[in-house]
DNA sequence: AGCACGCCGACT
DNA sequence: GTCGGCGTGCTC
């Protein structure tokens, strides 16, 4: 008898581990490792996934339970995928259950169904109203008429029978489309016509229609485009000629796209210099890692192109990586117009249904590539030639929730298993990876000059506290304006980007300043203006706009840093002739408007583009000779390591948006810190500049790329119970880890308080820790599972990007 | 996590 | 004497 090793859908500690059931004979060849099945546990169903198989003797093969069935025909998981889930799950200190699902599609996911049978006749009048329509309701129905005590009441006393089913549902169905197709042999065609009566010429129509077609026809496409009425299939379905088919389809986001087809560019020397050493480690299938560090613009996509297409010229597949917010239909275009049919496109902006539909495309093997964001990265490819992560410092790589993963991190472990390429590319490398590079565990590949040897854009930087002192109090620098002016009449297009932290709209009293609070949450609430409330992002706590301060009920309450919205409305005061599209969360909410709005940029339908982080990356129109950065230094006073980097990045990034084409660029940059090196050398668009000096910061202060870090999240609803594990936690680790090691904490966290919770952190930096995990590991049990601690919740990030 | 089981106080 | 509150422990 053969048994399986399934990791059930329950996230718990207790759980997280894999439980044996029996193969039932029947499915012995279909249920292999990497099969979804369905499992009693307990007294419910839940869905699992096989990792493993065995042959078990007689002894314990009574104890088990069997299988109920299983849930697909082919694994859905490889060998490797299941592998890299335990990697992950150790590594990243996540349950089992949570690594292997990050790896399918949200449609996979499980929905379960709690029902209620009735048993027993006849129904007693009381359960009238919950059987209306047969023995079988919901539970929530039987909860929502208040009758399940009474069940198990008549049930005790014998006078029904009854049974509570659990069922395990798909959370998405195939799509599928109704078509119709002869039901008779086709030679038998044209004696069914001559049967049917003259007045019913339509039926004929069809049947001819049907004839001169080798296969089915949609339904929609015979109301449409012959105008047949699906009463007119119907009367022929009756008679048995016709019959009635189901074909899945694949949802198609690009149905109404043409891709049009490019051929590889010739490449410039530089390209060619860096794609020789790709190239060479795709031919002889060694696994490497390369750092193609190129300015905005230098053709780092070529570069991808042309080695994906080698790859492809072996038989072999291709992962791209690139951030969601840069994944704009111009970048499905270059690969979609480069590789037609063999792309799938993976991100959020599809339903779960199209991304389940892509995820199949990548399974039946019927794609090539996949261009995706984050989770891209676990695409069920066997044979894959080459992994590219584009724009390799972008903070979105690192997933936030469980498990905590860093893409680049699984490209790598896919990259060795493979034995191919992984290239991570950037014109602002993190620094983690150039310091890796410098020290060759990277081979660097440089790009130095724009294509076309266009020249950087002009970037001026304008010390806002200048302005302030000679008068000027608006969010625009009388350069700004002057320039604004200029392109306005010279019909060139200018970009404006806010950036948005800091610039969250909160309310406060002008007399005693007065902020408004969650009272939940240690954070000032946001204004929506929308919905025209008070909103707290983190416990979706919300509350009416005060209209007087509720401390010293001074009705001079207001508003503050709307962001884009204030600016638009400054535009039009300064402005009144521009036309301006905004772009934020408020004008790009629905699905399709991020497209829209650029495309009407594109087309010349506005003067100024007002965005936030959305608009820093992919824009390429060329006839954007302007960019101006409202307030450069909003985010440098984050508390975060990483502060005066991403700084840099992002106004490198945004730089790099004007005078990509013929017409040279303008850059301006506001700011009230100029002098600070990440703003100023983002100005000399100097990259090794910054590395350097950022480097030294590093060094000096501990961090990354010269220390790990780890960190400790401790929560609890009292202050003094979450403060005493926190120390707790934090005198462990000083007992047990390296003298070499620095432990900080225990501090309250930065955001001290979320949803009523206190919340504590504790951070390890450490160069070497070979035992960390198995500590860690530890620490979650004890602090976490010890009942003692009741209602603590203790989670760790390892490598964490977010430090509140 | 969910669910059952079981032991207590508050009722008919 | 029964109902249902939640604390405890288990799920192959």
């Amino acid at each position: 008898m053969h048994v399986a090793k399934v990791i059930v859908d329950v996230p718990a500690g207790q759980i997280d581990h894999s439980f044996d059931y029996l193969i039932p004979q029947e499915w012995e060849d279909i249920i292999v490792p990497g099969i979804r099945v369905i499992v009693p546990f307990g007294p419910r169903k839940i869905q699992g996934i096989v990792v493993d198989t065995y042959m078990k003797t007689e002894e314990t093969e009574f104890k088990l339970k069997a299988i109920d069935e299983p849930m697909d025909v082919t694994p859905v998981l490889t060998p490797e995928l299941l592998q890299l889930a335990n990697q992950l799950s150790e590594e990243t200190l996540c349950f089992h259950i949570a690594a292997l699902q990050v790896m399918l599609p949200a449609a996979m996911k499980a929905k379960y169904k709690k029902k209620v049978v009735l048993k027993s006749e006849p129904i007693p009048p009381e359960f009238l109203p919950l059987f209306q329509k047969g023995n079988i309701v919901s539970w929530e129905k039987a909860m929502e008429l208040n009758l399940v005590p009474t069940l198990q009441r008549k049930a005790r006393a014998k006078e029904i029978d009854f049974e509570i089913i659990y069922e395990v549902k798909e959370k998405n169905r195939k799509k599928v489309i109704k078509h119709v197709c002869l039901n008779i042999d086709r030679k038998m065609v044209d004696n069914e016509i001559d049967k049917l009566p003259p007045q019913a010429g339509k039926q004929k129509e069809l049947l001819e229609i049907l004839k001169n077609q080798q296969e089915s026809i949609p339904i929609p496409e015979l109301t449409k485009d012959y105008g047949i009425s699906t009463a007119t299939i119907r009367s022929l379905a009756d008679k048995g000629i016709v019959k009635h088919l189901d074909v899945e389809v694949y949802r198609n986001p690009f149905e109404h796209k043409e891709f049009k087809r490019t051929e590889p560019l010739p490449l410039t020397a530089e390209q060619q210099k860096a794609i020789i050493p790709i190239l060479k480690s795709v031919e002889e299938q060694s696994y490497e890692s390369f750092l193609l560090y190129g300015v905005t613009g230098s053709g780092k996509t070529e570069v991808y192109l042309q080695t994906i297409q080698e790859v492809l010229k072996k038989g072999q597949e291709a992962i791209v990586l690139v951030p969601e917010i840069s994944l704009t239909p111009q970048m499905v275009d270059r690969f979609k117009g480069r590789f037609g049919d063999q792309v799938a496109v993976l991100h959020s902006g599809l339903s779960i249904g199209e991304k389940y539909d892509e995820w199949r495309k990548i399974h039946r093997k019927e794609v090539k590539v996949v261009v995706g964001a984050r989770s891209a990265i676990f695409a069920p490819f066997e044979n894959l030639g080459v992994i590219i992560i584009d724009e390799e410092h972008e903070s979105s790589y690192k997933q936030e929730e469980n498990p905590k993963y860093h893409a680049r991190d699984v490209a790598k472990l896919r990259g060795a298993y493979h034995q191919c390429p992984v290239i991570l590319g950037s014109a602002t490398p993190s620094l983690e990876s150039f310091a890796r590079a410098q020290k060759g565990v990277y081979t660097l590949l440089e790009l130095s000059r724009r294509m076309n040897d266009r020249d950087l854009p002009s970037v001026e930087i304008v010390d806002m506290r200048e302005e302030l002192r000679s008068g000027n109090r608006s969010m625009f620098s009388t350069k700004l304006v002057e320039l604004l002016q200029n392109r306005m009449e010279k019909k060139e297009q200018s970009v404006l980007f806010l950036n948005k932290r800091g610039y969250s709209s909160f309310v406060m009293c002008r007399d005693c300043g007065y902020v408004m609070n969650c009272p939940n949450c240690d954070l000032s609430m946001t204004y929506h203006r929308a919905s025209s409330e008070m909103k707290c992002h983190y416990c979706d706590y919300r509350a009416l706009v005060p209209t007087t301060c509720p401390e010293c009920t001074s009705t001079y309450i207001r508003y503050f840093g709307t962001g884009t919205q204030k600016v638009e409305e400054e535009i039009a005061r300064l402005f009144p002739e521009a036309r301006v599209i905004r772009m934020d969360v408020d004008t790009t909410g629905r699905k399709g408007a991020h497209e829209k709005l650029l495309s009407a940029f594109e087309r010349g339908e506005a003067d100024i583009l007002l965005g936030t982080q959305m608009i820093a990356k992919g824009l390429d129109f060329p006839n954007i000779t302007l960019v101006g950065v409202l307030s450069a230094d909003t985010m440098l006073h984050l508390p975060d390591f990483r502060a005066s980097e991403k700084t840099f990045q992002l106004l490198t990034q945004v730089s790099g948006r004007a005078g990509r084409h013929e017409k040279p660029g303008e850059v301006v940059i506001q700011t009230y810190t100029p002098e600070h090196y990440s703003i100023e050398l983002s100005g000399s668009q100097d990259y090794l500049a910054f590395y350097q000096k950022e480097m030294i910061t590093r060094k000096q202060f501990q961090y990354p790329p010269f220390y790990y870090l780890t960190l400790i999240n401790i929560s609890h609803e009292e202050v003094m119970k979450a403060a005493s594990i926190a120390e707790n936690i934090t005198s462990y680790l000083e007992k047990n880890l390296s003298s070499s090691s620095i432990i900080l904490g225990p501090v309250a966290s930065p955001i001290a308080r979320i949803n009523n919770r206190y919340r504590y952190q504790c951070l390890v930096k450490y160069k070497r820790e070979p035992e960390l995990t198995k500590h860690l590991k530890k620490i979650v049990h004890q602090f976490q599972e010890d009942k003692r601690n009741n209602g603590v919740y203790v989670s760790v990030d390892v490598q964490p990007y977010v430090l509140m």
